[in-house]
DNA sequence: CGACCGGTTGAGTGCGGTCAACACGCGTGG
DNA sequence: CCACGCGTGTTGACCGCACTCAACCGGTCG
């Protein structure tokens, strides 16, 4: 099962992002020769909560949001994965169902890599797995962050918050606006809030010039004074 | 520096709970040879948010509170670790300062192992570096429980599942009641809330029969009450 | 064209934060 | 020995943030 040369792991500078970095050109062929691609379009579901995922998900571009249901019905958005994350590495180590979905936020390209590839390689290269030793630290860490900010700050904050955090993972376009683009319902979820409250805490950030809008993209405008505002002036 | 026979790894029973229980009798005597025992009271500070850890703390007996301060002087209590659990092992693998305050609960007793022994040992030992993984994936898993029930649960249900997860971990005494006792303002800072709220909530689900108490103690009286509370009746 | 989705606004309400006062047990020092 | 201070627990009152329900608008898609 060859992929054309272009999208052939070698070749592929997303790798230098993850913890694929560690692979020998060899190893990489291998991988190549067993993943495939996958395209997603804006709101496709990549995997389901509860899921047994048979591989893992190495997001070449695009954006993703990995979400929870609670029995409430609401779902909270726990993290969004950019370019260069693998998705679905924890459960392959605990070799439990997922804990959480996927979700493309918008048109969305993937590798797809069988999971006894990667469980070989944990048990092979020691480097690759000092590396997922290192991401999942920093996304413990991000966890314990992130849970302080939702128990700590108010709904402005958090919205405050989640706007820096997009801005500074995803960037800009060439006139300022977030290169990714939530609904607000999608931003109430990972704030945690209702829709109708985000959209007026949003309001109020316009009000106070720290963010413009156009159509729908969002700019922010002062990011110290959100800094600040974050921070409780 | 030789620790007395019965402190030794080799024959510490704790280790069959944590990643240590890949090593080798060799391995565990190397470690013993190097660790430190240490002894906390209830309310000492074993290590602070910002540090840099020389090396990780094995809970030996006891309970302690991980917490993390925010600007605005309130403490969030993200773990609680018991007897068998490693604490510092992220900042160790990713080499980075603790995101985490740790302060011991009542009195607890703790091995020291100094971290170069920890990063030989993942170098050395495929199914101790597996294991930590392990660790790792299921902290992640619980850490977006977390962060769900904190942002779609109110305070009375959030308190109910702290309880449970306390009966669960650390169990009770012969008589029912819960065998670590918080103090209102830890619950408090656990459930991400105000003392006195707590303290109302704690009232009403006395009130209610799902607890008693009795002097400090506290004794979950109807878990299956909880648990339909926490999911909404 | 109508259905539907996303965004927006209004009005009402209640949960939970805050401040203040007080009760109680415990240790400490005069 | 008692006075005092301090930490913890508790209660009352007030009030504002954020949730909920409901209506409405504009764009888009079948």
């Amino acid at each position: 099962m060859k992929t054309p040369e272009k999208t052939r792991c070698e070749n592929c500078i997303i790798r230098q992002f993850n913890s694929l970095k560690a692979f020998s050109k060899e190893e990489l062929k291998t991988i190549s020769d067993n993943k495939v691609s996958r395209e997603f379009k804006k709101g496709d579901q990549i995997f389901k909560e509860g899921e047994k995922l048979s591989g893992v998900f190495c997001v070449r571009d695009g954006a993703s949001k990995l979400s929870k249901l609670s029995e409430n019905g609401k779902h909270q958005i726990v993290k969004i994965a950019k370019k260069g994350e693998i998705l679905g590495q924890r459960s392959v180590v605990s070799d439990e169902q997922t804990n959480l979905s996927a979700t493309a936020l918008n048109d969305t390209s993937m590798c797809y890599i069988p999971k006894q590839l990667i469980i070989d390689k944990i048990n092979e290269n020691p480097e690759f797995t000092r590396n997922l030793l290192k991401v999942m630290a920093s996304d413990l860490r991000e966890s314990d962050n992130f849970i302080v900010n939702m128990s700590q700050h108010n709904v402005k904050q958090r919205i405050a918050e989640a706007l820096l955090y997009l801005e500074a993972n995803f960037g800009t376009d060439d006139e300022g606006f977030l290169a990714v683009n939530l609904t607000r319902e999608d931003l109430a979820n990972v704030v945690g809030t209702a829709t109708e409250s985000c959209i007026r805490q949003v309001a109020e950030l316009k009000k106070d010039n720290y963010i413009s809008t156009k159509g729908k993209k969002t700019k922010i405008e002062d990011k110290k004074g959100f800094e600040d505002m974050i921070s409780g002036f």
